[in-house]
DNA sequence: CGTATCTATTGACAAACGTCAATTGAACTG
DNA sequence: CAGTTCAATTGACGTTTGTCAATAGATACG
C-alpha cells in the first residue's frame, strides 16, 4: 500500500504563465503519513468509531459482553472490528477468565489529534 | 454501510457474577458517528492524508499541476483521490481557466479534531 | 470429566477500494 | 479552426473490506 509518496522535483512550467505559486512539499514524512493514515483508516467505520468513543468516555476497561449488545451486528463481526482497532494500536485488550476487556491506548489517537491541530 | 449502530438494552447478566460495571452508551449519535467515520475514512490513505497536509500547510489554493508530481501515481489516480476528499467535504476546488485549484475546507477536519480531543 | 459460556478465528461472498491506461471535456494558443 | 494542455471520467483489474454462519479455544462450573 503506497510506496507512491516519494517526492519529485517540480514539473516544467506550462508554456505560458505559471499556474500558481511555487511548489509546496508535504510536511509529513512518508512513514508518518502511513502511520497516521492507518489510524484514520481504523476510525473510518461507524462501528469502530463508536467503539472508540465508548471506550474513551468510559475511561476504564470494558467487557466485550457489554459492547456486543450496543450494535446490530453479530458477535464475530464485532470481534473483527475490535481486532482492527487492536492492530492499529488504538485499543488494547486483556483477558480475565472468561471475559475480555478492552481499553483505549491514547497515544495513537493523540498523534492523529496532534496532526489535525 | 452500517444501520447497525442502533443501541440495544443490556443483555442478561451471565449466570454468575457480572462481568463488569454497568453498560456504557456511546456519546456519539449514529448520524454523527457516520459523518466522522466518513471523514476519517477519507484520511485513511497515505496519499490523501499527505494531500490534506500539503493543502493545510499552504493555507492557500494549490494547483493540481503542483500536486501531481509530488506522488508516484498517475494523474488519474490522483484525481480520484482528490475526488474522494471533495466528496467527504474535506477539500473544495475551483477552476480557473485551464487549471484546477484545491484548498482545505477546515470545518470537516475541525469536527473530527474536536471529537478526538 | 462433561457441559455451558464467552471470545476469536475461519471460510465464504458481495461491495468497495486503489490503481492504471485510455478517453473525454474544457479552455487556451496559434 | 486545429492543435495543445490540464483535469476528470470511464472501464478494467486485483485487493481489501464488512458481514455472517459455523467452528474452535479457553475457561468456568457441576
Amino acid at each position: 500500500m503506497s510506496s507512491a509518496l516519494t517526492l519529485s522535483p517540480k514539473q516544467k512550467s506550462p508554456n505560458g504563465q505559471p499556474c500558481c505559486e511555487p511548489v509546496v512539499y508535504p510536511d509529513v514524512e512518508r512513514a508518518e503519513a502511513e502511520r497516521m493514515a492507518a489510524i484514520a483508516k481504523a476510525l473510518g467505520d461507524p462501528i469502530r468509531l463508536t467503539l472508540v468513543d465508548v471506550l474513551r468516555k468510559h475511561a476504564g476497561k470494558v467487557c466485550v459482553c457489554e459492547l456486543v449488545p450496543l450494535f446490530d451486528v453479530s458477535q464475530s463481526t464485532l470481534s473483527h472490528h475490535l481486532k482492527k482497532l487492536r492492530d492499529a494500536g488504538i485499543v488494547d485488550s486483556e483477558r480475565q477468565g472468561l471475559w475480555a476487556y478492552y481499553y483505549v491506548n491514547p497515544e495513537e489517537l493523540d498523534e492523529l489529534s496532534a496532526w489535525l491541530s
